[in-house]
DNA sequence: ACACTGACTTAGGCAAGTAATAGTCAGCTA
DNA sequence: TAGCTGACTATTACTTGCCTAAGTCAGTGT
């Protein structure tokens, strides 16, 4: 089948026949980041963390694990490696982010606020704002005409495989 | 601290001193969902699954699993249990999406696109339209002002807390 | 030359996620 | 009333995530 058709989202439930969900970019982004640790280092690397300390420390993890992490993040091509030397000390490493993993951030905005939203009995303990004009930000659905777009006004359309 | 400061998001490193993240809404939200199987069962709500046999077959997640996730995310909130009747059927449970459920869906949205974007050789296998008007729905990071807001352009604020 | 520090690695162990298989249980249907 | 079916539960086993504690190693400062 290769024509495209609506197998439909929404709260309502459409008609889907035996179609399972393969080659799920879900799956496979949750095959790359699906740990709490690989959450918090990201979290870090957005909050302004580089080296290798302020991972395991401001992340609160063990140092096995934010090595692990830490490598597995470069490998996937989240982070870059990148040895630099500040004037008077020896060479260190630091992480930085990739596009591909600054491309991240609207998933872990959008998980921040709906924890604001619901999880947090006594308010969220940090905010973002737009910088340039002080806004807060937050992860929406949108359309390309626009329009903001609620959880029922989806519709899901299932495409051909190029391979 | 009471005052709100910022400490600086955006690529660029802020100084912050000693400060390490409490309460993070980040990490409280990823107690609640952080197993490839809960995102798989909450896919396939959005998806129209509103049966155990629909979570157990499509997510293609064995019986045990399903039922515990099932059972999890409605004590967490995220979906409630409710028997329901067909004509001529006995009666059964079926489980669908909470507000708290439903609010979620840009997480999910946002982790697609990331895969779509950097994990998809040959192209999604699926997209999301707006019912209304057909056109393409992302996850965007925006500020109250209508911004459209790059993950270099944030503040971070830390506010202080109720209790 | 020697200690110090940052950035790890190794070893050992507990807990949790997941699968496969088999069994249970409550209605309906015949 | 006996069987069928959907929706589970129980058991066993494997794998992974995470921790603590201890060890390694290279480059600097003294």
């Amino acid at each position: 089948m290769s024509t495209t058709e609506p197998i439909a989202m929404t709260g309502a439930l459409a008609p889907r026949g035996d179609w399972v969900a393969r080659h799920c970019s879900i799956e496979k982004a949750l095959e790359v980041v699906h740990t709490r640790s690989a959450f918090v280092i990201l979290r870090e690397a957005y909050y302004g963390a580089t080296r290798f300390d302020e991972f395991s420390h401001r992340a609160r993890l063990s140092d096995p694990v934010t090595a692990t992490r830490l490598r597995e993040l470069v490998s996937a091509g989240l982070l870059v490696r990148e040895p630099y030397r500040e004037p008077g000390q020896r060479t260190r490493d630091r992480y930085r982010l990739t596009e591909m993993g600054a491309e991240l951030l609207p998933v872990l905005v959008a998980l921040m606020q709906w924890g604001d939203r619901w999880l947090q009995e006594d308010g969220p303990p940090v905010a973002l704002r737009h910088t340039a004009c002080g806004e807060p930000v937050t992860a929406q659905l949108r359309c390309a005409g626009g329009h903001e777009v609620g959880p029922g006004e989806i519709d899901l359309v299932r495409l051909p495989r190029a391979r």
